[in-house]
DNA sequence: TCTATCATGTAACCAGTTACATGATTTT
DNA sequence: AAAATCATGTAACTGGTTACATGATAGA
């Protein structure tokens, strides 16, 4: 399992992610992703998407579960989550939030937080606070040294850039910290879906 | 050549434009790459640094120069820029600098910016400052109706998080902006090398 | 002298992208 | 009825990563 987390890709973790709603077959996940707007985070394609599922099918992580046909179209195999798959999951952004790269797997692993309890994601997120900070301060030391050992300024816009962004991640992420120490923020996985939730559901399914 | 600046990689173009400063074997490429830091940007690994030459070679960008050897060590090839190569570079940049993606792509050009003139690069990154500014507001609408949609917030953090490193980045851009107006602002390559310089090219050339 | 590390590179594998295929439905 | 688009998927290509190879030097 060890081995499956590493490997998982972003997309591989969404569509994982994904099923915890319910069995899907592909071109479904492709369809609900693009109107949640989940492209944001990962690129979406026919291409990438069957071959993210067969992987994750070889992986032990999902199973077939049968083959529908509607009218007269080609078939379609619908996938479940399989207890693996779905350990991997939480185990996935358990890794990665933490981790102090700004990567789109960071951007995923937020996105999906709420598959995890709410004080851990806190102590994730604190960590993860305290590497940007080690970041940023070694960026902006070898900022100084460069400055002062002359490196022209036309050189150093893109630190400079990187340090500004950095910035306001962790003012970012102190504002989150906080709000998640408040109880009245909400947490988990809704137990009555809303009704856009099911509007979303039914227009992917077709 | 329209093709070859789409086909560029990342990788590629910092190696375009560090041939620019002289020819060089791939090795001493991983090593100046390194000192400088330049794997903040992109990864750099043997495997990636030598395919990706070889693409360059293949495509015409660069071209060998011969073939040398250090006492018993292997024999290493050393690499120069066409002018193929070199024109590339600076049509790379043009291309990237206005994007509105907050990609490997963009760091690398603004990293590179450098090779542009000035005047140019300030018309480009006001582009994109406008482009960032639709993102900005198109992802806060979009925040906004999930919101009184009743999307609850535990979803929304990963889009909160963007519309905060959006907001420093226009910030940023803005400084930038203003400080690219002022004449004494430095540009282009300086003329004499600095003593830092030519000591990173002597330590990586060995 | 044995072992570790450096210098230099090759090759196989793996994930993502692009292009295409095929039949069904909808639009003109 | 022709053209466009949708639904569903396959296959080939391309770029990046990992693992390995080989001789040279340096340190214990």
């Amino acid at each position: 399992m060890t081995d499956d987390v590493d490997r998982l890709t972003p997309l591989g973790l969404m569509v994982l992610a994904l099923l915890r709603e319910g069995d899907m077959h592909p071109y479904e996940m492709i369809r609900l992703m693009r109107l949640r707007r989940d492209d944001r985070l990962v690129a979406i394609t026919n291409g990438t998407m069957y071959h993210t599922v067969s992987r994750l099918l070889k992986a032990g992580l999902i199973a077939e579960v049968g083959v529908d046909r509607d009218g007269n179209r080609p078939e379609r195999t619908t996938y479940t989550l399989t207890d693996a798959g779905s350990d991997v999951v939480a185990e996935w952004v358990r890794r990665q939030l933490p981790r102090a790269e700004r990567s789109p797997e960071f951007r995923v692993a937020l996105a999906e937080a709420h598959n995890l309890p709410r004080d851990e994601v806190r102590a994730l997120l604190s960590q993860r606070r305290a590497a940007l900070a080690a970041t940023h301060a070694e960026l902006a030391g070898g900022h100084r040294s460069a400055h002062e050992q002359g490196v022209p300024a036309q050189f150093l816009l893109e630190v400079e850039r990187d340090l500004a962004v950095l910035t306001a991640e962790i003012a970012w992420l102190d504002g989150v910290l906080e709000r998640l120490e408040d109880p009245a923020f909400p947490w988990g996985v809704p137990t009555t879906p809303s009704e856009r939730y099911l509007a979303q559901r039914k227009a992917a399914r077709q």
